[in-house]
DNA sequence: GATGAATGAGTCTTCATTCAT
DNA sequence: GATGAATGAAGACTCATTCAT
């Protein structure tokens, strides 16, 4: 029999994909992602019938590494600033680990040729964030605020925040706590 | 004589630039800019080397655009909150009413051929931010932080804002003194 | 032992061949023949040293199978008439029932890489058509003519009249009469 | 001002089209045509938006040309055979000059890219040949025979003629002659 | 023998930039 | 200076053929 196609191969792709996205941004050429891959340019196409779609396909698993990370271990029965503090500590220490994984996130999300599908896939996750935050709204504990709008908002200052961590990595850890102090400040609710 | 290279001219490209890296971003052709700017393409040329320098010059006249708005009728003998509130409003309206200049400085920001010359251009302005900010500090008004963090705060929650006050121009009010609330949440010292 | 080469196969890729060149041209490609024939990629290979000598048998083929269908039961001892009514008969019959062998010996006949070896093979049992047509001419019956000009004239004539019965199938015997009496009416001396 | 596009550079790639299209067929590369017209691989795309469109535009230049050929001095008020030989000479030494356009046109007709609007195009002329048939048929001079059948005739037969005209130069007057006996003699009505 | 993933030359097309007019 | 046709180096993608399994 043939050989099959080899996972292998594929994360190869992706992983250098990753790195030349990072580097280059969306325009980085399949040609460049083959050669980094050690594989020939005709195989790309082989594992992803188009450039799009292994773009899409890069968002959506990087998207799914992000949530894995951010959720596992959740501690679902402590006080909320301990629930989002788990949720910002994972999210920072994963972006300040995987800088390139980061980045590309970052191109792809402002990219034109994103698909309603792979923008609609793997937010389940996020969900339990946006459950907790409403309890914590009718708790009185945090601000009334419309609910995309606190989403957009931890997501601009974690992403700002591990920014510095992966720029500055020996005070990532500083970072990260003054970044969730203000975080935790702009969400609470004023005594 | 030979004619001058004409002003209106070269602020046509930039204007149609605008448009149509707003539309279609970085990768959008020098051909539809010329076409937009109602000039022939070798124009564009003339005025500007190459779509690189195009692009940095872009960014450039924005950047001292908001700059210019955000200062002017700047309230130096007001108190911290009110001076750094005068800002935050001044450029979420300019952001609000922009929609397309704020865009494309999005985009040119992320772009991989920007100037180190062009990125340092033009932020003095911002330096007397930076300077209500230190002596805030030192009032033991505003939380210490690193300097940098504390604008790219600044940044991260106003752009976040901006894109919620354009998306919903009704509520562009109530976005913009929430955003506020939770930037000045963020900042001030707790007690 | 290993496997033989099968027969079934082959002609399993002759026929997928057929369909698939039929409906797409000589630019199908060697994959959709492939999958059409139930058979993997590189098993074309084995029974076909390329994609060429592939087309190259298909013609040859094909070519058999017409001589086979106008020479079987041919009435050697009738009139000329008779002789070349029954070869027109088979030949349209023949290809108003095989639309598809039909399009693809057109496909091929115009294709550059035919080779000469497959141009001259299997023209034997055409021969038999020119004697006659020379014998009809030395009996007065029919008109001088080049030989190879009378040939390409009933081809022409009748790869027409195929054409039109495939199209209107009802018509079909019609169309075969008509055509007939075109080709009779061409050759016959005048008198 | 800036050149403008040139007729003489279009046409140049037209006729470098139709020399490597006779050649190699249809699947001529537009890198192939461009080297033959001596102009740069993408002139080609300034003069025609795409390969298939220079294809169509190709096929529609040369039918208006045989059109042309066709019917000029085209003796209305002689009798129906004297128009048709008219027409049959015409095109025959059309065909027998123009060897690559001919056999160009031969290739794209065949070709599934050929648009309907293509097809349509510049068929008015040929519109008088089929009204002379319909009279003629009237008048009881020719067969009675559909239409379309008629036409198909005298393509096949005057495609094929060419062809021996091509093959044999020196001879081309007796093919011509001969051809045309051959098409009035399938056409006429038997006595 | 059979399989189908791997290969890479080749395809059409785009586009920033140049330069004749 | 202005114009826009000309250029040719990429770019994404295809496909006949090879070869490890």
């Amino acid at each position: 029999m043939a050989r099959l196609k080899s996972g292998d191969k594929r994360n190869a792709i992706l992983s250098a994909a990753t790195k030349v996205v990072a580097e280059r941004g969306i325009g980085a050429t399949t040609a460049a992602i083959a050669k980094s891959a050690g594989v020939s340019e005709g195989t790309i196409f082989t594992y992803f019938p188009t450039k799009d779609e292994l773009l899409n396909t890069l968002y959506r698993e990087i998207k799914l590494e992000v949530a894995d990370a951010m959720m596992s271990d959740y501690p679902r029965r402590s006080s909320v600033r301990t629930r989002l503090q788990h949720v910002w500590n994972r999210y920072a220490d994963w972006g300040a680990e995987n800088l390139q994984k980061h980045r590309v996130f970052q191109h792809i999300m402002l990219w034109a040729g994103l698909t309603c599908d792979t923008k609609a896939a793997g937010s389940a996750p996020f969900l339990e964030v946006k459950q907790m935050y409403t309890e914590a709204t009718e708790q009185r504990l945090l601000r009334e605020l419309p609910e995309e709008f606190v989403a957009a908002t931890m997501t601009a200052l974690s992403d700002m925040t591990v920014g510095f961590m992966q720029w500055q990595p020996e005070q990532a850890a500083m970072y990260s706590d003054k970044g969730f102090e203000m975080l935790w400040a702009a969400l609470a609710k004023k005594r």
